[in-house]
DNA sequence: CTGAAAGCGCTTACAG
DNA sequence: CTGAAAGCGCTTACAG
């Protein structure tokens, strides 16, 4: 490893070891293959160039090109756990197309929303913005909707944006009652999410769609406590299920302690089906069974629509072809 | 709220709409109050540049300053959990404090960190580097440490940096094997995570440390699954453990799963006392008696170091304060 | 009290 | 084939 400067080459240091002109150097080196330049000095210049660990500025290229090479990535709370998957395919899409990922947070009221928008779209921090916010109504989100700037909305559509980037979670809603169908099971029931979410609300329209309208319905926040709650009021009903959906794995790991507490075995008394596959699935008692869902997929493509939008494509929706999967493991059984 | 134009608002912008020179208006926007304007000027002025919606360009201003306005935050992968809390910690006070989070990843081999650090400090897009990453031995690690940038090691200790920003984690070991012993334990386990990670050894030695040299140990990979088969190799030992220190959640999950398939009681048969608390400790079964840590705190506190050396502020270690703390629920119980 | 100039690091027409 | 200039949006001495 060479010994590092203290300070980073510039275009001119290059240039002036190379002896030529800062804009031969910057020609050379982004031009396309095919301007004119004598080979050697080309050669001689990228030779430098290398040698002196040359990398351009973000700061000065950005201000001529206007451009930032930076997306920002909206989530809807670090309070809640970021759904890595997500931001993991994002994050590796992005910086493999030569984007770096800028962190902002959407902390629900209006007015710190402005301020997150004021701070990376306004202060040209950021080419484009990945939404995995939006609570449906903020008038912030018309405004991206709008193409203000370039913007996709993931996991989450705006209606009418025509920047949607999603999974086909109506049909993980139907795939979860036809596995119950499958299995004999009669009376059904959703431990739903809260239904202001895009894919909550798909979800639960492709579940009712299979399994009829007799399905017992509760909702509740994607928490523990949030699973616990309303699974302890599913049960308590007067029409006790045998087979519940339950929109996420907290919730499910609430859902358990509920029915462990009343008393109810897994899947004897009752199967349990989770949304979204997790490696803690297989180590719950008892193992379960789950929804497996391209989400690293989910954020590969995001990028991937962002970055054609500020390339220049016009915005279009987009949902993922690949199909919700079941994962069978050991809390879904057969009716008796 | 007001009409959003096509185009944010510019220094020069502000400067005609208000017709006084651009320096006029830069000066008054950040110059301290004592910057001799006429008081109608500068009345003038600011409210133009709120009329406007004035924010400065980060790249033009960056330019200038040699200043960015980001800090970089290098997590280790962003396949494992990232520990939440810190990064909101840490999100959370750069935001207050005017800055903006990078996301990076150290992907492990070295050639991809040495990308990460050409695009983030190399290409000038940050401030200041938080490393959360930090295998011991990285070379890249020795440069940082040696001061090329602004940075602090969070939660990791890379020695003689004299820029490590890390928790009570000795004082956690301490106060779990006291907790053990203090309920009449005395075979106690430690089921630990990879000795290579600064936080885990300083626990491991703080636990041994009051727990003697008896103490059986094993080490695995903080998943579900390390844990499970690690707690299987330590009730599958000669001399079977009655108390033990799991070192995570997820370890701890696949713990419960192979004491369970090992037919042993918790906390009948076995106490499990697991670090850091996690809102799932209480849903599992049994509920986890766990060790809290200060993680927001952490996060907030890296960032006001990281920020000080910025600022000029030699860079010093800094140990969070606030103590390990024993959030009982019921997976501990008195030995018998 | 305010304006004009220089310059941060780059790229891109335009000359030569 | 290569150089010189202008300009992206800002800030900061320096004049006046």
């Amino acid at each position: 490893m060479t010994t590092r400067p203290a300070r980073p080459a510039r275009l001119g240091d290059v240039a002036s070891e190379a002896g030529v002109h800062v804009s031969t150097v910057s020609r050379v080196l982004n031009g396309s293959d095919d301007v004119s330049v004598r080979p050697e000095t080309r050669t001689r210049i990228l030779e430098t160039a290398r040698r002196l660990g040359y990398r351009p500025n973000a700061m000065g290229r950005g201000l001529k090109l206007a451009t930032t090479g930076s997306l920002g990535l909206l989530v809807p709370s670090l309070r809640n756990p970021v759904n890595s998957p997500i931001v993991r395919g994002a994050f590796d899409r992005a910086w493999a197309r030569g984007f770096v990922l800028v962190l902002a947070e959407d902390p629900g009221d209006d007015h710190a929303a402005e301020d997150a928008y004021g701070r990376l779209v306004h202060e040209g921090r950021i080419d484009g913005l990945l939404i995995q916010s939006a609570r449906l109504g903020n008038p912030l989100l018309d405004d991206f909707a709008a193409g203000i700037v370039p913007c996709v909305f993931l996991d989450r559509r705006h209606p009418g944006s025509g920047r949607n980037v999603f999974m086909r979670d109506g049909d993980a809603g139907c795939l979860a009652a036809e596995h119950f169908l499958a299995l004999g099971h009669e009376r059904l029931a959703l431990l739903g999410g809260p239904p202001e979410l895009d894919t909550v609300s798909r979800r639960k329209a492709g579940f009712l769609e299979r399994a009829g309208d007799t399905v017992a319905v509760e909702e509740a926040g994607l928490t523990e406590r949030g699973g616990f709650e309303a699974m302890t009021r599913l049960v308590g009903g007067p029409k006790q299920p045998t087979a519940v959906f339950v929109a996420n794995i907290s919730q499910a790991v609430g859902a358990l302690a509920a029915l462990r507490e009343a008393g109810l075995r897994v899947p004897e008394d009752i199967s349990v089906l989770c949304h979204d596959d997790d490696p803690i699935c297989e180590f719950l008692d008892p193992p379960l069974t789950a929804i497996e869902m391209p989400l690293v997929e989910l954020g590969v493509a995001g990028v991937d629509a962002l970055i054609g939008q500020i390339e220049g494509e016009p915005a279009r929706d987009v949902v993922l072809e690949t199909p919700p999967a079941i994962v069978e493991r050991r809390s879904t059984a057969q009716a008796r």
